[in-house]
DNA sequence: CATGGGTCCTGAGTGC
DNA sequence: TGCACTCAGGACCCAT
């Protein structure tokens, strides 16, 4: 459930929270969640001792750079971090914890056990989810004509493109939909038939989301927190996520719920049309000609 | 290579 | 009230 905007929150709240302490130790209670290096103590160990310089992001992943490591770190559907001094009780679902020498202590917190942590020194040793990662949304190479180019010639249903992370990096379920919603275009649209015209509107709305959830310090529609524990505000804004059975908020009509990509999908069937439906006006201008 | 479906995991929700 | 079942989905794995 974290996507981009709710990633680039947590990230800005534990570089205001964390960057200049120092690690005392690491407890890493649940194993799993450590894959690289493989041994969980030794990721302990490499990391006690190291200052956190900075923490970054790219796409959903967190880095945080404890040189000489760089500590990646993806929250998959529920990872939260919180900052607790040792007094506080502890939340249950709590399954590592980096003590500073201040006495204060950030938590991974992490119901459903997805997230991973992997402990690199450079780029090369990284996962492959973070290596093969396409732009960034926000990336100024990334013109229209440039995004057209990523998305033509792929056959699946345009929602399954943009959620591929080697295409484009830090969209998930919800702004997805919410994008393709405000740029009028049905989720299962092969991808191959969005036009230029609508890929540089896509875009554009891509953008517009993204930033305006990250100005409303994400969506909480299920167990989402930043690194103080507050809960986002842009779910209330959502056009389309999560309102099935809702009228739309431009048309009235009742949105919809879906499955495309394998993903629960929502849309407003008039704003989106259908996927293969033609338009009447191209009819009209070829009787014109 | 591209695509789609299964898998991991737990808690909330649903229906009988 | 209790219980079985379904659903939520990011990234990875595998079959086609």
């Amino acid at each position: 459930m974290p996507e981009l905007p709710e990633v680039e929150t947590v990230r800005r709240s534990l570089e205001a929270l964390i960057v200049g302490k120092t690690m005392a130790s690491v407890e890493v209670r649940l194993a799993r969640i450590i894959r690289t290096p493989p041994d969980a103590a030794a990721f302990a160990a490499l990391l006690t001792g190291c200052r956190v310089e900075a923490v970054r992001r790219r796409g959903k992943y967190l880095l945080f750079e404890v040189p000489p490591w760089t500590l990646v770190s993806h929250l998959r559907m529920e990872g939260q971090y919180r900052l607790a001094s040792a007094l506080e009780p502890e939340s249950p679902h709590t399954h590592v914890v980096f003590h500073f020498t201040d006495g204060t202590e950030l938590r991974y917190r992490d119901v459903r056990q997805f997230g991973t942590m992997d402990l690199v020194r450079d780029l090369a040793e990284a996962p492959e989810g973070l290596r093969t990662l396409g732009p960034e949304p926000f990336d100024p190479l990334l013109t229209a004509a440039a995004f057209y180019g990523r998305i033509h010639g792929r056959q699946a249903p345009i929602k399954a493109v943009l959620l591929d992370q080697t295409c484009l990096a830090g969209l998930g379920n919800i702004y997805v939909d919410e994008a393709l919603f405000a740029a009028r275009i049905h989720p299962q649209r092969p991808a191959d038939r969005v036009t230029k015209r609508e890929a540089s509107v896509l875009l554009h709305e891509i953008r517009e989301v993204l930033t305006r959830a990250i100005e409303a310090g994400g969506s909480s529609v299920r167990t989402y927190v930043n690194g103080y524990g507050r809960h986002g505000g842009f779910q209330v804004e959502l056009s389309v996520y999560g309102r099935e059975g809702q009228p739309c908020r431009v048309c009235g009509t009742e949105i919809l719920k879906l499955r495309v990509a394998g993903r629960g999908t929502h849309v407003c069937p008039t704003c989106q049309g259908r996927p293969k439906q033609r338009r009447r006006r191209r009819k009209t201008a070829r009787q014109g000609a």
